[in-house]
DNA sequence: ATTATTTTAAAATTACCATTTTAGAAAGGG
DNA sequence: CCCTTTCTAAAATGGTAATTTTAAAATAAT
């Protein structure tokens, strides 16, 4: 037989993820990955197939790293008012004031034209928050099943466009009032 | 003195400005635009002075043509209930069902990283949706200033939601139904 | 220790991109 | 009618992209 990969193939996936939130598929060149990943691009090549397949495994990593861990922390067991606010506020306070970007807004912008490498794993990062949202809704004492799905689906949108508000440079404190607006509204609604 | 212009300014512009809302920036390549304006590289360069400059002039013309004509069609003179719905509503139904994009929100995510070439256009953009929902909002009877301007960005967010959730392949039927309930929401917070 | 096999690194390849240059065609003032 | 200016088209340039190939280093079973 032969030698084993000498690099941390997560660690790898991690920096990948990290490059492509930050510029999008496109500007992140191969060259920029062998920098962020410290690998060269014949081990790259090598080890995932090209630059399709890094985007994509890295992309999967990233559902299941920060999409879950996001929800986890921060739904995961708590009133939804709270929970959900708190998320989204968090949103916010990344490091580096939100720069570092959403892999699920970003693909869903950059490949509208045609399909994108991670297809997949784009529809299913969107139904994770999908999902965890209506799970957060439907645990109030006054849900509705139905409303919930169709709140939950609101909340996605308001969700993504929030991201790309914070990519265009609007003001933070204004969005922290209006992720309080919007979240008592969604819940005071379904108490009413 | 010389010759004219052998072409019209304005459908160039527009030509251009489909390319960029459909491909974005980059992927938009100066043969692309060739093939889309009609005009050879050599004219392009000549007229305008480089793809950059090219951007900028078509997101001016965006500005001054769809995103006016969308709020003077939508909002002006309309109830702010029955404008705003209509006008969130024409985004699902766009020719090519919202394929054809914003470019607003493409350019917010595609630029993220570093500098827009057409940073003050995209700036203001935002602004004059915001202004337009403002303006929107405050034209009812119960309306308060302070509460009008922060549901304006509010309105804004929700946009850019939109815009990603369609790019992203959500269902149009399930987004109309979130349009009509975050508009009833906003808007009967205020009359409450 | 040898050898087969894989990893790695670097150079080579191929393609495309933005831009410039060059050469030629088309005005309009004199 | 001519000649300068500006427009257009096409080829040329320089850079960078993704990927492949080549060669060397490393490993693990025999």
């Amino acid at each position: 037989m032969a030698r084993h990969l000498e690099f941390d193939e997560d660690a790898v996936l991690t920096s990948a993820m990290r490059a492509f939130r930050k510029d999008g598929y496109q500007r992140s060149s191969i060259k920029m990955l062998e920098q962020a990943t410290g690998l060269s691009s014949g081990s790259l090549y090598n080890s995932f197939g090209g630059k399709d397949a890094i985007f994509q495994r890295a992309f999967a990593h990233y559902n299941e790293t920060v999409v879950k861990r996001r929800i986890d922390t921060y739904l995961a067991g708590r009133p939804a008012k709270e929970g959900l606010t708190a998320l989204f506020v968090s949103l916010l306070d990344e490091p580096g004031g939100g720069s570092v970007g959403c892999l699920l807004t970003n693909s869903a912008v950059e490949f509208a034209g045609g399909p994108c490498p991670a297809e997949a794993d784009l529809k299913h990062g969107f139904a994770l928050l999908r999902s965890a949202f209506e799970e957060s809704l439907v645990s109030l004492p006054a849900a509705n099943a139905e409303r919930a799905a169709s709140d939950a689906l609101r909340l996605l949108v308001f969700y993504q466009g929030l991201l790309v508000m914070i990519r265009g440079g609007a003001d933070k404190a204004d969005l922290r009032k209006v992720i309080a607006h919007e979240i008592e509204t969604i819940i005071g609604d379904i108490n009413a």
